[in-house]
DNA sequence: AGTTGGCCTGCGGAAATCCGCAGATTACAG
DNA sequence: CTGTAATCTGCGGATTTCCGCAGGCCAACT
């Protein structure tokens, strides 16, 4: 973290810093940017890093999201109307193209865009202007544009579902976010800093078997649901954060959930039998205890509550070797 | 859904309905609305939805992110700043309140605003005017304000975290809008219509059990995560929507994944024996399977690969009663 | 060097599990 | 109503599972 830089990115992943080094190299370009990752990355973030390191940082910078939109009604909020260019058009309106006149605009869930707006907006990008809806002269706007696609356009154009010659203006300069399992390295750096955020100023320590569960959790929703989480542990835990703290699926994800995502191969991919998925959940409920005590034999057979026969007899029946190779 | 009406709120179960209808009655209004909701329930789009219904839709409707922005640059963003305000201000800049002037400004994420911030959005609320940084003289602006929460403001205001007057400010139309998880009533018609949306209007069909799978689903990421699903079953499915189409965590949303759920509290929180928690996996397993044989215990003991008497002998040991209504 | 505690190993007996079988019952088609 | 097929039920034998026990090994302590 540089002093003095408002900066909201925390990483110290390489990838990430090899990111943020080549947006401080591009900001200043005013080259279309298309941000790429999973719900939840921080799109939006790095499309303000952008901005920030431009020379429009002064100017307006308008964000949108284009999922869940109707055409007729995106088309008005992007680009504007006339007055009288449809029934409940009752006076002109700026689109945000012309509020964002000059500075930059951020268009998230780009892959969500109907045909005909992405045909205005390759308008723009080409001519540097645009027709309100009813206009019949068109205006100029100078508007650096960042756009966010969750998935690949590539497979939307192969499915024509997107256009081509669109998708080149927009991918100038191209930007993959990783998801944060990905990067879990920096899940402890990233619960730290959100926790001091809530928790105004002071830390809440986190115990490492804590720690622990947060990184091995596979985070779905990425960085909003870390954040998420931090913000409520910092309303909720007293002293420090433990495992007891943590939302269940979060605690547990070193426990039965990973159990049974190894099991469900066996029972619907694999079509086995009753004895067959009892036998693999067992095994499993084995290895990890003999994992979980350093392949102690007797604290793993207490920690099942079972005796070291029963343990025993159940490694032999399972072939379970004894080694930390596994 | 009402010809005619740009509508992208498509429901038909009864609480959502309910918020439409106050919706309809409360836009022209001019009220704040406070929104509350988990991450991906749609504030934006109800937001969006109380904006076209308002006297202001011909004018600007702004909406800022305010989750992950440092108050300084927040600041900024929503008030401007005056040239030399501080070192990187190299000229003034018009914050989104002034850009909004005369139209809607949504604000999300309103849980994760510093207090410095609440503290100016006050101002805003109560006298009608914002000072920009850096500045001398107030400006005057007129901005409807929608607000949207993923949690209840309440226990903020509890612990000091946010100021009880700016919440009665805020909260003078207060709205939750329910998880997806309690009205999955609305998960297949959900689910047609954005698949209808990403199909170029072809409606692509689901197969009964697919559709039962996507209805039992938990949906954690709600409509948004609902949405990414159609979006990519509509890019890779052929001629219909069957279960082996869907993601793994929803195809086996009936399957071992609820089996484990129930056999967390056994082992964790009830620090069960490894013999109890497959005790209860296997109890459930039966259960599962003649629930799935119209209580056949033929058919549930083949379905099971095991034999009739195995079957019947795991009954008992388990007691468990033949009977639907367990 | 001797003692103590914990772990590992193999073994055998009691209990539990698995499943085939025969007869009774039920549901369905003609 | 009859015949057939499928299901249900109880039982007993073979197999598997559970676990206590005794002896050996190793590390730590006195």
């Amino acid at each position: 973290m540089n002093a003095g830089k408002p900066l909201t990115i925390v990483s110290q992943n390489e990838k990430i810093l090899s990111l943020m080094q080549r947006i401080e190299k591009i900001a200043p370009s005013d080259s279309s940017v298309l941000l790429v990752g999973e719900t939840g990355v921080g799109k939006e973030v790095f499309a303000d890093y952008i901005h920030r390191y431009s020379q429009r940082r002064d100017k307006p910078f308008v964000k949108v999201g284009l999922a869940a939109m109707p055409a007729d009604l995106l088309e008005s909020e992007l680009f504007g109307h006339e007055k009288g260019a449809f029934t409940s058009a009752h006076a002109e309106k700026k689109g945000l193209f012309e509020i964002a006149d000059g500075g930059s605009i951020f268009l998230d869930d780009i892959d969500d865009v109907p045909m005909p707006i992405q045909s205005k907006l390759l308008r723009v990008l080409e001519s540097g202007e645009l027709m309100r809806v009813g206009a019949t002269r068109p205006i100029r706007v100078d508007v650096r544009l960042i756009t966010a696609s969750k998935i690949d356009l590539k497979l939307l154009i192969e499915r024509d579902k997107f256009r081509s010659d669109l998708f080149y203006r927009l991918n100038v300069v191209p930007m993959h976010i990783p998801p944060l399992r990905e990067r879990s390295d920096d899940v402890p750096r990233l619960m730290n800093y959100f926790l001091e955020n809530y928790g105004n100023g002071k830390p809440l320590p986190v115990t490492p078997r804590a720690m622990s569960a947060l990184q091995r959790y596979s985070w779905p929703g990425n960085v909003r649901e870390l954040r998420n989480v931090a913000q409520r542990l910092a309303l909720f835990a007293e002293k420090e954060i433990d495992v007891k703290d943590l939302p269940a699926e979060i605690a547990h994800s070193g426990g039965l959930d990973v159990l049974l995502k190894k099991c469900q191969t066996c029972f619907y991919e694999d079509a086995m039998s009753f004895s067959q998925v009892m036998a693999c959940l067992e095994a499993n409920l084995l290895k990890q205890a003999l994992a979980a005590n350093q392949f102690n034999q007797s604290q793993a057979a207490r920690h099942l509550k079972m005796s070291l026969s029963t343990f025993r007899d159940k490694l032999k029946k399972h072939s379970i070797l004894l080694s930390d190779s596994l």
